[in-house]
DNA sequence: CCCTCATCTTACTCCGGCGTAGGTTCCCCC
DNA sequence: GGGGGAACCTACGCCGGAGTAAGATGAGGG
């Protein structure tokens, strides 16, 4: 049972591709598991059934590796994202499948999304960027549907789409570490419920005079 | 301007105690701006202008020094969001004060939210439990406010609690990275009614035939 | 005045972990 | 079938940074 996923026959030779593939997918176990920092080089090579100059003939540094795969992981996030705001033309269906796509990223893929969520490398620049980068593309998607059916300033509907973004992001994660307190679907309606109240006919009730 | 907050005359002997708070500034300021991986106990005995020895004799290591530090703020949090909350008995109000209080937290103390939210060593069991732990009060003390004045069960109101707890995160430290675009009092305003257009009368929306 | 103890310093040791030098095996194609 | 190149290995260099001896210094009480 704790079978590395991918250690088979520590002696079979992979073609260049196939082998970097698995490296990436045996990083990615890893850089999960524990972290950038207590991630060690040995036990990513070892986990794949290599010695780790091979994983050096495959990516000049820890660094690299990394980013390789956050870069892919943020990449299926805002990906997922757009297909959910596109899937549809009824607001309220988009908010429900925008959030329905923040928990599948979270439930899916080897819970990859802790490289994009809770990196332990956020004070470099790099990291940091990339990851304040994928937030803004979710947040902007949000924002240009926002926008486009009511009248709230651009500076306004950027500002709740962050919100929005960090509910959905907030509680997705939640609902991943308390497994089988709530099944899925049930927290995915509740949350979206939630945003869609707040934020449906927001001009409308504005103008009907709701306190300031 | 690099000037150490408190790097005086490098000579000045300290009693006990008061050595002891300023190493706790000193460290503060080295783990917020570095993080604690790349916080070195050299650099924090240097800004308090004494040598690392020192520091080895107030705090048995690195890793205690940094709990101390988040445990405090931790604290602060829970405290500034209990007193939001008890502030009034208007839950309009409530909600305005209680997003209040996260950009409040935000806002203050040399930006030592970033050890309880954005800490980079949340793998450490310790650390992690600390901060989830802070997160779960914060959201109990909403949930309960919640759970008082509706019919909602108390399972979906604690996992709405989390969303909104997420969102006033995640919209404060959006607000202070991009101070300037927006003032605190609007940004609190705007996501505050948005949380609040979400929960109030939410089962009379329900009873009235929302659709599931 | 000088003894004592707490405060503080210089100058190490030690270790984990990234990255590499240099040599070996196996496959493929001519 | 043998040369060549790609894939792979063992074994090491090295550096940053946590933590530690062992000694210096200054302040207050007898």
């Amino acid at each position: 049972m704790t079978a590395p996923s991918d250690a088979r026959a520590r002696g079979t030779r992979l073609p260049r591709v196939r082998r970097r593939r698995q490296l990436l997918a045996a990083a990615q176990e890893v850089f999960v598991a524990r972290g950038y920092h207590a991630a060690a080089m040995d036990e990513i090579a070892d986990r794949a059934g290599v010695s780790k100059p091979v994983l050096y003939q495959h990516f000049p540094g820890k660094l690299e590796l990394y980013l390789a795969l956050l870069e892919e992981h943020s990449e299926v996030l805002v990906e997922k994202q757009r297909e959910a705001l596109e899937s549809t033309d009824d607001n309220r269906q988009r908010v429900i499948a925008s959030f329905r796509a923040y928990f599948d990223f979270v439930a899916g893929d080897g819970e990859a999304f802790r490289l994009v969520f809770e990196s332990d490398l956020r004070n470099l620049p790099a990291v940091r960027e990339k990851s304040e980068e994928t937030f803004q593309r979710c947040a902007e998607l949000i924002g240009a549907v926002i926008r486009q059916d009511t009248s709230i300033s651009d500076e306004e509907a950027h500002l709740l789409s962050i919100g929005l973004v960090g509910m959905a992001e907030t509680s997705a994660r939640y609902w991943l570490n308390n497994h089988g307190s709530v099944p899925k679907d049930a927290a995915e309606q509740l949350v979206a419920r939630l945003a869609w109240r707040g934020i449906s006919g927001w001009d409308l009730h504005r103008a009907a005079g709701e306190q300031d």
